[in-house]
RNA sequence: GGGCCGUUAGCUCAACUGGUAGAGCAGGGGCCUCUUAAGCCCAAGGUUGAAGGUUCGAGUCCUUCACGGCCCA
């Protein structure tokens, strides 16, 4: 018997024989023959005959094996197989008398030796650290996971139709790039040998895709990793999975109200069985309004005084490093107070532009800039803005960012001269976000790490 | 970066105040033709995360390190 032969054509999904014998009766036999292939999970032997279970991508079916049906070499072959083993079976199907349908096996073929034991058949894998660092044996061993990760890839391939269905064009940017930005974070460094020059992996792929909303392109997105190097949390991975989209004469309402849609959408698509309401329209909220539900103080009564907003915030309760600026203080405020208590979805809007280099300042409100950040389940999901594209006001913005820079702070927005001499060609009015697509699986599959929803978590060596 | 907890057989877990490291599953040998964590009998399975230390004696106590989890920054 050849233990690893090249293929095993024909097979069915093991889900399509259940579906097709849903209603058959315990005990009943059938003449349905069906060609399935898997991995060997279980093995309850009687004597000349036994039972098996077959595990494939779509579900689990039991195989009864009778020597008086394949003969006694091959059920010698065939009961002598270990756990763990790929195998092809062709049999025929029934309902056993405990009304358990079942495939009586009429021949089978080895497809692959397994030569490791492979997890508990009960337990499972439970080590947290071998079901990350060894995510085969995970998947093989718990079907949750399994089943977490089908609907990750669905819940992606949604959002394409979703996106593709209303005129956005996917595109690629470079995740090489000479000069970092579009977030505030720290970049991964590279090397170009041929060019003699370091290059920086992305941290976000904003500014590439602006650029092609002044080229006219209207509606486009990129769905693809972004890299931060930062350490690692229940909510932070050093690389990640970002969609942003960029859509020409839409402002951040427009971009509210896709996002909105578009998770509402994709969960209903995937099944999404959770306990939180997704359903549009979504709670929204400004900046300084959640701040002030929270803590009750109001931000903006003490807008750029970083010692007022100190005093306020401590005689409530709330103590803020002395040394930081007034806009790293309203961060602290919304992340840490006001971010865990986000449960069901929701847009915080009106941030201050000291903390929005690429917004545009708000139609009506002085020193805000036309900004949202999404929360549900007490993380961020999603952060948005009406564009900025006046070419001189950017260019103050990165003069700016220069001086933050200077000033010691480490996440700061590098000046981007191609950037700039884009929006100098003029960009349409734009709404653009961007939706992390590793919080949003945590927000779908109700998980708290963000390494249960990454297939390979990064881990230390 | 700090605090707490954890690391024992391939997997899931035991081992009291320091006294010969055990069990179930998996794997091996046997019995058993409707079981489903199948059952029964037999045999085997270990550098107790690593390195030091205390002790007559360390899985257990101490120190350092590695890796992981949770909480905090």
């Amino acid at each position: 018997m050849d233990p690893y032969p090249h293929s095993f054509p024909g097979v069915q999904p093991i889900a399509e024989v259940h579906a097709a014998h849903d209603d058959l009766e315990a005990g009943a036999e059938t003449d349905a023959r069906y060609r399935v292939a898997g991995r060997l999970s279980a093995r309850r032997g009687h004597g000349k005959a036994a039972f098996l279970d077959l595990v494939d991508r779509s579900g689990r079916i039991q195989l009864h094996a009778r020597e008086d049906v394949i003969g006694a070499d091959a059920f010698e072959r065939l009961t002598s197989l270990d756990l763990g083993d790929l195998v092809g079976i062709d049999g025929t199907a029934f309902k056993s008398r405990r009304g358990e349908l079942s495939l009586r096996v009429e021949d089978f073929t080895l497809l692959a030796k397994s030569l490791r034991a492979p997890p508990d058949k009960f337990h499972g894998l439970e080590d947290v650290e071998t079901r990350y660092r060894h995510r085969e044996l995970d998947l093989i061993a718990n079907d949750e996971t399994r089943e977490l990760f089908i609907m990750r890839s669905r819940v992606i391939a949604a959002i394409r139709r979703f996106l593709d269905e209303r005129g956005f064009l996917e595109v690629e940017t470079p995740v090489l790039q000479p000069l970092y930005g579009g977030a505030l974070a720290r970049p991964f460094t590279t090397h170009h040998n041929a060019l003699d020059r370091d290059l920086f992996l992305r941290i976000a792929t904003e500014l590439y895709l602006k650029r092609l909303i002044v080229g006219g392109l209207e509606r486009v997105y990129e769905l693809g990793k972004d890299f931060r190097n930062e350490g690692v949390s229940q909510k932070h991975n050093p690389e990640f999975t970002m969609l942003e989209w960029y859509e020409a004469y839409a402002d951040y309402e427009d971009a509210a109200r896709l996002l909105e849609e578009l998770v509402s959408e994709v969960a209903a698509q995937v099944g999404y069985e959770g306990d939180l309401d997704l359903t549009a329209p979504w709670r929204r909220v400004t900046l300084r309004e959640a701040i002030r539900e929270v803590t009750g103080v109001d931000i903006l009564e003490r807008r750029g005084d970083r010692d007022a907003l100190h005093v306020a915030a401590a005689g409530r309760g709330f103590e803020l490093d002395p040394d930081e600026s007034w806009p790293k203080m309203v961060d602290s405020l919304l992340s840490k107070h006001v971010e865990p208590t986000l449960e069901k979805p929701t847009f915080v809007k009106d941030y201050p532009v000291e903390l929005s280099p690429f917004a545009k300042a708000h139609r009506s409100e002085p020193g805000l800039v036309e900004r949202w950040e999404c929360f549900a389940r007490g993380i961020e999901i999603a952060n948005s803005f009406t564009e900025l594209n006046d070419p001189d006001e950017q260019r103050a913005r990165f003069e700016d960012q220069l001086r933050q820079t200077a000033a010691g702070d480490e996440e700061t927005q590098p000046f981007d001269e191609d950037f700039l001499r884009a929006l100098e060609h003029g960009m349409p009015p734009t709404g653009g976000a961007g939706l992390g697509i590793d919080r949003l699986m945590m927000v779908l599959s109700g998980r708290t790490s963000i390494r249960e929803v990454v297939l390979f978590p990064a881990m230390r060596t």
